[in-house]
DNA sequence: AACATGACTTGTTAGCACACGA
DNA sequence: TCGTGTGCTAACAAGTCATGTT
C-alpha cells in the first residue's frame, strides 16, 4: 500500500479515484488542469507547446510564496435585496396589529422563518435576537415593542411555509426555468481563471443576512448577521486581469492584487469580527496540491514517529514540569488523535476544548477500574460542541504525571498550565520540519485505515463483503477521530424497510429452493433434457437469490454499525486516497475481483 | 510572552434534487 | 405518476496555525 511505503508518491494530478460504497464518493486531492484557450492550426500547436512548457514550469512551484501569477474572476454574487411582505401578512404585538418599517420587518422575518426550530425557544437566542432587532426599529417601534414574548410572528411564519409549499408545487416548466437560471449564474460567477486554468470557485455567493446560529451553547446565538454590501467587500485579482465590476452605483471596499494568498473575495463578518473568504473548489490545482502536501507531511512523520514516541516517553521523566506536560499532551494527541486545543476568547464562543486547553474537570483518574489499572476518563466538549467521551488505560508514568498536574487545582483550572498550542507546535517544528499537532491526526487516521483494511479484507470475499470491510475500516478511523453524527431521523424506519426486504428475500429464497428440489425430483424421474435444463435454471435462481439476500444483510449490518458515525469527514480530510487506490489494486491482483 | 489578525482546513447539518417503488 | 426516502452538496461555523505587534 502506498501511503506508508517508501515507494514513489503518485502525483496528485493523476488521482481522482474513490471506492464509493455508502454515498460519500468524494476523495479529495486530485485536480485536472483545464486548458482555457483553444486555437486552430499551427498557432494551436504552438500554443499547445507553450501550454505544456508552462505545465513543466508549474511542476516546480515558486519558492517566494506566491500562489499564482494571473487571477481573473467576476466577483461575488450578492444576496438578493429584501422584498417586503405583501400587505395581507400581518404582525401582532400584544394582540394588536402593528405595521413594521421595512428594516424591522426584515429582521422579524428572519426570526419568523425559524419559528419551528427549537432555537427560537432558547432564552439566549431570544435575548440576542431581540437586542439586535431593536437596533433596526424606528423610535416609534422601539417604544411600542418592549417585550419579545408579546410578539406574534405566526402569520409571517405561515406565509413562508406556504411559499415553500408553493415552490414544491411548481410545474416542471417553472422548475426548469429556475434550474436554468441557476446554471447560468454558475457559469458566469462560478469559475475563475488562475494561471491559464479555468477553475471552479467554492462558494461564490456572499452569505445573506440572517440570524446567527452558533453550535452548542453559543453566547452569540440569535444575533443579527448583517447584510454585506459591496462597500464591505475586498476583491483580490491580478493587476492585468479584467477586474470585477461592483453593481451600478456602488463600489468595492478595496481591490487588491495580493498573489501571496489564494482567496478571490473577502469581507469581515460582524458576529465574531472574523474574515470570510471566497476561495476555489477542492478540485482546483491550488487545493489539490495543498491536500497532497498534507499527506506527504504525514508520510514523513511515519518515518520518524517511533523516534518521537521514544522521545516523549523519555520526557515524562523530565525534571521540568513544562516538558512533562508537553510530553503527556503529545501522548494524548498521538494516541487519541485529539485536536491541538487553542485558547479561545471567553464569552465569544461556546465553551469547547482540545488537548492543550483541557481543564481539570474534563478528566477523571481511576487507579483501578474493573480489571484495568491507571484508567483515565475523558469527558469534554470538542469542536462543534461534540462530546468526547473515552476511557483509556495509560502507562503508570503518565498516570502519576497527571496526578501531579492535578495537584492543588480547581476544576476550572487548566490541566496543562505550562503549555499551549504555540509552545507545543514550536517543539514539534524542531522535531520535524512541517510537523504540527494536526499532522498526528492525519497520520494516525490514514495508518489506521491501512492497517484495518489489511486486517479486515481478504481478496476472495464477495463484493458486498468487501464494501462492508472497507466501511468498517473507515469506521475505525471515524471512531478514532470522534466523527459523530446525530442518528438520522428516519433511521428506525429505513432500518425497518430494509428488514422487510430481507424477510421477503428470505421467503423468496426458500420458495426457489423448494422449486429447485421439485425440479431435481422431476429430473430424476424423467431424465430428459428439458428437466435437466430446468434444474440448472432453478439452481441459478437459488444462487442469485442467496447473493441478493447476503447483499441486503451486509447493507443492514453496515447501516446499523454506522448509525451514529459520520464517515464523510475522515474520507474527505484524513484518508490518503492512495491507500484506497492501493487497496483496490491489491484486490485486483490477488483475486478475480474487479 | 501575550495578544491580535489573517488565511486556510476541518466540521456538521439543512435542504434539495433525484431515483425508486407502489 | 406520485409521494417518499436517500444521497449529496451548499452553507457556514469552528477549528488550526503562522505571523506580526505590543
Amino acid at each position: 500500500m502506498h501511503f506508508l511505503n517508501e515507494s514513489d508518491p503518485i502525483k496528485p494530478r493523476y488521482i481522482f479515484f474513490h471506492v464509493s460504497s455508502d454515498g460519500c464518493i468524494l476523495f479529495r486531492f486530485e485536480y485536472k488542469p483545464k486548458k482555457i484557450k483553444t486555437e486552430n492550426g499551427k498557432k494551436a500547436k504552438k500554443r499547445k507547446q507553450e501550454y505544456e512548457d508552462e505545465e513543466e514550469e508549474e511542476e516546480e512551484r515558486s519558492t517566494d510564496g506566491s500562489k499564482w501569477k494571473f487571477l481573473e474572476h467576476k466577483g461575488p454574487v450578492l444576496a438578493p435585496p429584501y422584498e417586503p411582505l405583501p400587505g395581507h401578512v400581518r404582525f401582532f404585538y400584544d394582540g394588536k396589529l402593528l405595521r413594521l418599517s421595512a428594516p424591522a420587518e426584515e429582521v422579524a422575518t428572519f426570526f419568523a422563518k425559524m419559528l419551528d426550530h427549537e432555537y427560537t425557544t432558547k432564552e439566549m437566542f431570544r435575548k440576542n435576537f431581540y437586542k439586535d432587532w431593536r437596533k433596526e426599529m424606528t423610535s416609534e417601534e422601539k417604544s411600542k415593542i418592549t417585550d419579545i414574548n408579546k410578539c406574534n410572528f405566526t402569520e409571517m411564519s405561515e406565509y413562508f411555509k406556504a411559499q415553500s409549499e408553493a415552490r414544491k408545487q411548481m410545474s416542471k416548466d417553472e422548475k426548469l426555468k429556475i434550474k436554468e437560471e441557476n446554471e447560468r449564474i454558475l457559469q458566469e460567477y462560478g469559475f475563475c481563471v488562475m494561471d491559464n486554468h479555468k477553475e471552479r470557485i467554492g462558494n461564490f455567493r456572499i452569505e445573506p443576512p440572517g440570524l446567527f446560529r452558533g453550535r452548542g451553547d453559543h453566547p452569540k446565538m440569535g444575533m443579527l448577521k448583517r447584510r454585506i454590501r459591496p462597500e464591505d467587500i475586498i476583491i483580490n485579482c491580478s493587476k492585468d486581469s479584467k477586474h470585477p465590476k461592483p453593481p451600478q452605483g456602488t463600489r468595492w471596499k478595496e481591490v487588491r492584487h495580493d498573489n501571496k494568498v489564494t482567496w478571490l473575495v473577502s469581507w469581515t463578518e460582524n458576529i465574531q469580527g472574523s474574515i470570510k473568504y471566497i476561495m476555489l473548489n477542492p478540485s482546483s490545482r491550488i487545493k489539490g496540491e495543498k491536500d497532497w502536501q498534507k499527506y506527504e507531511t504525514a508520510r514523513r512523520l511515519k518515518k520518524c514517529v517511533e523516534r518521537l514516541r521514544a522521545q516523549y516517553r523519555e520526557d515524562w521523566k523530565s525534571k521540568e514540569m513544562r516538558v512533562r506536560q508537553r510530553a503527556v499532551a503529545l501522548y494524548f494527541i498521538d494516541k487519541l488523535a485529539l485536536r491541538a486545543g487553542n485558547e479561545k476568547e471567553e464569552g465569544e464562543t461556546a465553551d469547547t476544548v482540545g488537548c492543550c486547553s483541557l481543564r481539570v474537570e474534563h478528566i477523571k483518574l481511576y487507579p483501578k477500574m474493573d480489571d484495568q489499572e491507571y484508567v483515565v476518563e475523558f469527558d469534554f466538549l470538542g469542536k462543534d460542541s461534540i462530546r468526547y467521551y473515552n476511557k483509556m488505560p495509560v502507562e503508570k508514568r503518565v498516570f502519576k504525571n497527571l496526578q501531579l498536574f492535578l495537584e492543588n487545582k480547581q476544576p476550572e483550572d487548566d490541566l496543562f498550565d505550562r503549555l499551549n498550542t504555540s509552545i507545543l507546535n514550536k517543539h514539534l517544528q524542531e522535531l520535524m520540519d512541517g510537523l504540527t499537532a494536526k499532522v498526528f491526526r492525519t497520520y494516525n487516521a490514514s495508518i489506521t485505515l491501512q492497517q484495518q483494511l489489511k486486517e479486515l479484507t481478504s481478496p476472495d470475499e464477495s463484493i458486498p463483503a468487501k464494501i462492508l470491510s472497507y466501511n468498517r475500516a473507515n469506521r475505525a478511523v471515524a471512531i478514532l477521530c470522534n466523527h459523530q453524527r446525530a442518528a438520522p431521523k428516519t433511521f428506525e424506519k429505513s432500518m425497518q424497510n430494509l428488514q422487510t426486504k430481507i424477510d421477503e428475500k428470505q421467503k423468496q429464497l426458500s420458495a426457489t429452493r423448494k422449486q429447485l428440489k421439485g425440479a431435481k425430483t422431476e429430473h430424476k424421474a424423467s431424465h430428459d433434457d428439458r428437466s435437466k435444463k430446468m434444474v440448472e435454471v432453478k439452481r441459478k435462481a437459488v444462487q442469485r437469490t442467496e447473493e441478493q439476500l447476503m447483499k441486503l444483510q451486509m447493507q443492514a449490518t453496515d447501516r446499523e454499525e454506522n448509525k451514529q458515525i459520520a464517515l464523510g469527514t475522515s474520507k474527505l480530510n484524513y484518508l490518503d486516497p492512495r491507500i484506497s487506490v492501493a487497496w483496490q489494486e491489491m484486490l485486483v491482483h490477488c483475486g478475480k475481483a474487479e
